[in-house]
DNA sequence: TACTGTCATGACAATCATTGTCAGTAGTGT
DNA sequence: ACACTACTGACAATGATTGTCATGACAGTA
């Protein structure tokens, strides 16, 4: 595998708790909590502070480079991500995630909206299901 | 305007407080927070205790009767809706919502679960945007 | 190297939506 | 009227997330 690791946003400082926390989110394939992705830290002796890991969470998913979506109970997840536009594809039991690309929906999407005069449009959407090994 | 208010939940009594809450849900077009609807009760006089507010909101979306989905930062938003299946198109700025349907969009959610093995599939789906009035 | 202004960190406290508790209340059927 | 439950609501508890702020690390400069 040769994916990137999860470009630090522009201006900033490449510290070794951002470092930290972008090499962690290569470790895994499916969606886990900040709180995960703290224990995870603290385990592999490359501890950060909570807050760090949620401001760089943040900030990561504000450019665009990691994933966000919220379980049914409100939480956010996180995972890297591909740069371009995509939805996920999610086991209901494993979290296994497969990143999946529609042009047909978007285009939809645009349409439906142009149709009832909306603009600026964007959208969200998630499939679940329960994957082949499960 | 004919519509009927959302349907208690069967096996369940018809309480006072219940249909507060479901008369209320028919005052509003856009989505609103429990304790916005719990606020909307209080000042209507028909005062309604805030953890029952979230139980019916709660038994109210399982039974489809309403319509959920969280902002960005994680709060359950709720609004009556209609029994078919269908997503949301809302507006960024004054909460303006519009349902709509798209067979194409789900069928394609379908299919590409299926392409990858998934079954049991489920998605969610919402267009943001900003209405010809803002 | 020493200096300086700034950004980043992290322990801890605070917030706030949501859920749990449980004694008291109100439907429902007899 | 009675008995049996489901329902309610004031209040406490939970738990993810965010705010605070003193301390530490960086980068550029002289």
């Amino acid at each position: 595998m040769t994916s990137t690791e999860p470009a630090l946003p522009e201006g900033t400082r490449p510290t070794r708790q951002r470092r930290a926390v972008a090499t962690a989110l290569q470790s895994f394939e499916d969606f886990r909590s900040a709180q995960d992705i703290h224990d995870l830290l603290r385990r592999s002796g490359d501890s950060v502070g909570l807050s760090t890991v949620y401001r760089t969470l943040q900030a990561l998913a504000d450019g665009g480079e990691v994933d966000m979506l919220r379980t049914d109970d409100g939480e956010a997840l996180y995972r890297r991500c591909s740069a371009t536009h995509h939805h996920h594809l999610v086991c209901r039991s494993c979290g296994r995630t497969v990143e999946v690309e529609g042009p047909t929906v978007e285009r939809w999407a645009d349409s439906v909206a142009g149709i009832h005069g909306f603009t600026d449009v964007s959208h969200t959407l998630e499939i679940f299901g329960t994957c082949p090994s499960c």
